[in-house]
DNA sequence: TGAAAAATTGACCGGTTGGTAAAGATTACA
DNA sequence: TGTAATCTTTACCAACCGGTCAATTTTTCA
C-alpha cells in the first residue's frame, strides 16, 4: 500500500528532488565506499554522510549493492576515457604523454573513484567481473594501435600491455596511496604541487622508457 | 580458574603446539584480511580457514586486531628489505634494475602480503600511522644515495622520491590488481610467465627512462 | 599412571548491521 | 483548496559479529 515503487517509476516524473537526492546520496555513499570498501561501509555512515535517516536513504537505493554498482559503473564511463581517446591518427609518444597526464589529473581531481575502484579490485572483482571483460575489449583495441606504432618504429619495442599497467600503476598510486605519498614526501611537499613533480617525473621516466632506440 | 594466560607467559615453554597454532592462524588470518580487508574479514572466517572453533583461535590471540598488527609488523620487515639493501657504493643502474627486480619477486611470491598492505594503505592507514613514519626515515635516507648517484652524473635528474613511487607502483601492482592484470591478458598470457614479460618491460622503461643523458 | 596444565568447544551475550513496516509530513497539481 | 502521490521518520526485526564463559578433552610430565 505504501509500496507504489518511487524510484524506477515508468515516467521519469518527479525528476526534481528525486534526483537531487540521489545524487547526493550516491556522493555520500561514494565518500563511505571509498574510505571503507564495500563489506567495511555500512549504510548508516552513508545516510549520516549525506544528512539523511538510513530508511530514507533505502527509500531511493533498495540496498547497498545497487548503490555500489551504480557507482563502478558511472566511475568505469569517464575513468576510460581518456584511454578511450588515445589517438591511432595521432603522434605516438605526444599520445601517451597526454594520456599519462589526463590520468594523473584524474588521480588528483577523483581520488575517492580511484579509491572505490581499487578497493574493488583488490579484493577480486567480485562485483565486477563483466565490467572487467569489457575493459580487456578495450585495452585489446588499443594495444594494438600501440603496436602498429612501434612497427612503424615510433616507440621502443616494448609489451604494450604492460607499458597500459605501468602508467595505471604509475598515476593511479597518488590516488590510492596517498596516505602514504604525503607521509613519506613530508609536510613541506605534500602540497598539491606533488602532482606536478609526479607529472614532471613520470614524464621524464616514460619518454626516456618509451622513445625508440635511434 | 579456567584463565592462566597462555599466552604470553613468562617462561616461553609450550613452543611446540603454541608456535605451530599462532603460525596456522597468521596464514589464515593473512589469507581472510587479504582478501577482504581488516573490517570485512570476521574472526570466523578466520577460524574457518584455519581448520578450528572461534573461542579457539581467540585462546592464541585475545582479538582481531592482534593478530592483523602481527602481520603488518612481519610484513614491514620483509618488505622493505630490498630497499634496505639498495648499496650505496653500488653501480647505480644495477642497483636500481635488481631492487625491482627483487621488488616483482615480491609480489609474485607474496601477493597476500602486498595487498594486505593495500588495503590497510587505501582505507588512510588507521593502524599503522607509526611503521609509515619509519618508512619515511628509510626512503629519506635512500633518496640522499639516489641523489648522490644523480650527483656523480650516473642517472638522469629525476625526483628520488618520485622514482621509489613509481618502483613501488608497477610492481606492487601486479600483486594488488592481480584480477585486472589476469582479464585483461587474457587466458593465453595469464600463466605465470606473465612476470618474466613485466620483468623485461620495467627493464626496459627503468633502464631507459633513468640513464643519464650522455 | 595420575593429576595439573594446556587446548578445545558449545552455548551464550551485547552491540551492530542490512533491511522492513507502517504511519505521519510534505509536495504536486487538478 | 483538497487530495493523491511522494517523501520522511520512528519503531522494529533477524542475522551477524566480536568476544566471553564454563565445561570438556587432550597433552605434559613427575
Amino acid at each position: 500500500m505504501a509500496v507504489a515503487v518511487p524510484r524506477a517509476a515508468k515516467t521519469q516524473r518527479r525528476t526534481r528532488i528525486q534526483a537531487e537526492r540521489e545524487e547526493l546520496i550516491l556522493g555520500a555513499a561514494l565518500e563511505v565506499f571509498a574510505a571503507h570498501g564495500f563489506r567495511g561501509a555500512t549504510i548508516d555512515q552513508i545516510a549520516e554522510q549525506a544528512g539523511m535517516s538510513k530508511p530514507n536513504l533505502l527509500y531511493y537505493f533498495p540496498n547497498k549493492e545497487i548503490m555500489h554498482r551504480m557507482l563502478i559503473d558511472r566511475l568505469l564511463e569517464t575513468w576510460l576515457e581518456p584511454l578511450r581517446k588515445l589517438d591511432p591518427e595521432g603522434e605516438p609518444l605526444t599520445e601517451i604523454r597526454s594520456y599519462i597526464r589526463r590520468k594523473l589529473e584524474m588521480a588528483r581531481d577523483y581520488p575517492r573513484e580511484s579509491r572505490l575502484f581499487a578497493n574493488e579490485i583488490l579484493q577480486g572483482a567480485p562485483r565486477i567481473a563483466d565490467e572487467l571483460e569489457d575493459l580487456k575489449k578495450l585495452v585489446d583495441e588499443k594495444a594494438k594501435v600501440i603496436g602498429r606504432w612501434i612497427e612503424r618504429g615510433k616507440l621502443a619495442r616494448v609489451d604494450p600491455y604492460h607499458m597500459i599497467f605501468s602508467i595505471w600503476a604509475t598515476t593511479q598510486h597518488y590516488a590510492d596511496f596517498d596516505v602514504q605519498v604525503c607521509t613519506v614526501l613530508g609536510p613541506k611537499r605534500s602540497g598539491e604541487g606533488r602532482f606536478e613533480d609526479a607529472a614532471r617525473y613520470l614524464d621524464q621516466l616514460f619518454v626516456g622508457g618509451l622513445k625508440p632506440k635511434a
